[in-house]
DNA sequence: TTGTAAGCGTTATCAA
DNA sequence: TTGATAACGCTTACAA
């Protein structure tokens, strides 16, 4: 039933290593050969067995791809960006979801090192730094998408500028003329959160206003903490007229909540988001946000985890983090044209 | 440094099938032996290889995931229910992207092929048939996920019921008082397009109605073919009082052009999609829709996979395709309250 | 209760 | 230009 280079060999009349060497297109093989025997390939169905191959080579073709839940849209496109450059290396994609529970996080990186991946990439991990430690004293190159660590030798990411990208949706707030400008912010112990906080912290303070805590409220990326930030921030003597969200899951909440209630956006309240998900210029009003370039983040994630591996031993090539800016989209939830 | 059974062996004092006895908690094993060797197995930071185990088991504990895009919400929510179940019985998920490309899809069937993977799951696909032939022949069971096709010795599928989600959706609208019912078809030469099409004829009719074909528009499945359809339906001299969208993506763009011509929802159109993605919630209105039960089609598909596969060869219980009802999910832009 | 040996499907090293 | 043969890391009869 499964055909293998050595039922071809026999078919053939050859050895089983010159079958190995036609196919894999060997200069060694006289033209001829290596036609008849590509030819009786295809006729009887072979396939190659990667496991097999992989076991003597020392390389499986394949990039582990670690997300907390992959039913987010961010998540999703930024997968997306990874397989397509993947598959045009002929690589292969294992994913790994860890729903953000460490004993999920833990097997997942027992798994791919099981399936012996040649690299993985981490994305958006409360834990980045866990898979680091685990997989590089494997030597396997890790790559931390969105979610800092240490540089170490075999540990690198690819990022967007959460500072600046807070800082800029900030600005933006700002040139229109708001002052109790308010922020709900992500989840916590997040990399991505505190940097987003720290950018926002950073334009109010350099426009000479004094954050006042109380327009600091918690979030958990996801629309309700937005619908519960918008409830606290109305609860308040002093409403803010513009609101910074962590992402635009959690404006999206925020602006249901605000439907809800009956707080006009922009009207009564700016909102800006992060992310620039698909859904953002269909929510109403449309949402402004930091666009995130996730697909290629997606790209150049997967590129630096092939020049990992590439150059795994040979040191050759320099590899370096990256950090992609993010690009503000102004939109209706702004409200720009006030 | 890649520690192997061999060393673990040496270390010891056994021979390595002792330690593969030892490992595999193999009752032959002195308890005593157990113990030893899996602390030494920690102390050394040993990984078995998945690889060379699968070459001799003959199994993979892999399952092939076929999507045309996982940034689509219906996609991945599927996936995420494919991934929990699939995790829950040790196995791990190879996903292959094939973006609606014919070359695409048959490198993915070739890359599982050799991948050896013990079953392949195929989402929405326009060739599901495309699988069936060229995997079960090698004798992979394959899944079709919201896609039927003709049933094969190893070939099944679970989906939801097109037919009737459509006419549940139609006759919600009809119960609502609207009788110029118009329909935007979701892509060509896809099944559920087709079946969809097909619920919402067919309720008109039991409603005692004649299909006006210009209140049937083409659309694609993605928002910008919603817009297309309203300006197209808009134009008629006899407008339409609701429209019932191939899937949400579509009645979101629909929702968006509406708002942009003045188009008021539901007051002048009142709109019913399909799939229950997780932003009909907070679309402005809400999306009145036919919820697809996305995660438990995935747990489904994979709980099927996983029978298929242990069923191969035995042929054990019985396997039979899975059909789930969707549910109708009301909400603000079909009017109920008018 | 443990060890020996064969074999899974490849590639790679020597010889011929 | 081709063929033997070993090796990759594991499981599994068959012996002991």
């Amino acid at each position: 039933m499964k055909v293998s280079i050595k039922d071809i060999a026999r078919a053939a009349g050859v050895s089983h290593s010159t079958v190995s060497r036609a196919l894999s297109d060997s200069p060694l093989i006289k033209e001829e050969t290596k036609a008849r025997i590509r030819r009786l390939a295809r006729e009887m169905g072979y396939s190659p067995d990667a496991g097999a191959r992989g076991l003597v080579v020392g390389r499986t073709q394949t990039i582990g791809v670690v997300v907390t839940t992959i039913a987010d849209p961010f998540v999703a496109e930024v997968v997306q960006g990874i397989e397509s450059t993947a598959y045009e290396h002929a690589y292969t994609l294992i994913l790994a979801t860890s729903n953000d529970e460490p004993d999920r996080e833990i097997a997942a990186v027992e798994t791919l090192r099981s399936k012996r991946v040649d690299a993985v990439i981490v994305t958006s991990s409360r834990v980045g730094a866990l898979y680091s430690d685990l997989l590089e004293r494997t030597g396997v190159p890790v790559v931390l998408l969105n979610n800092h660590a240490e540089r170490g030798t075999y540990s690198y990411s690819v990022r967007v500028d959460d500072v600046h990208g807070a800082r800029t949706a900030t600005e933006h707030l700002l040139a229109l003329g708001h002052r109790r400008i308010a922020h709900v912010m992500g989840p916590a112990g997040h990399t991505p959160s505190d940097d987003r906080l720290h950018g926002y912290l950073q334009a109010l303070r350099e426009a000479g206003i004094d954050p006042d805590p109380a327009l600091v409220v918690p979030g958990n990326g996801r629309p309700n903490g937005g619908e519960r930030a918008l409830h606290q921030l109305w609860s308040l003597a002093q409403r803010p007229s513009a609101v910074f969200c962590y992402n635009d899951m959690t404006a999206i909440g925020l602006l249901r909540a605000a439907r809800e209630m009956g707080v006009a956006v922009p009207g009564d309240l700016a909102v800006v988001g992060f992310d620039d998900i698909p859904f953002a210029s269909y929510t109403s009003p449309s949402l402004t946000t930091i666009a995130q370039p996730k697909f290629e983040l997606g790209q150049r994630a997967a590129r630096m985890a092939l020049a990992l591996i590439s150059r795994h031993g040979t040191d050759g090539e320099e590899v370096t983090n990256v950090v992609l800016p993010g690009q503000l989209v102004i939109r209706e939830s702004s409200g720009v044209s006030r």
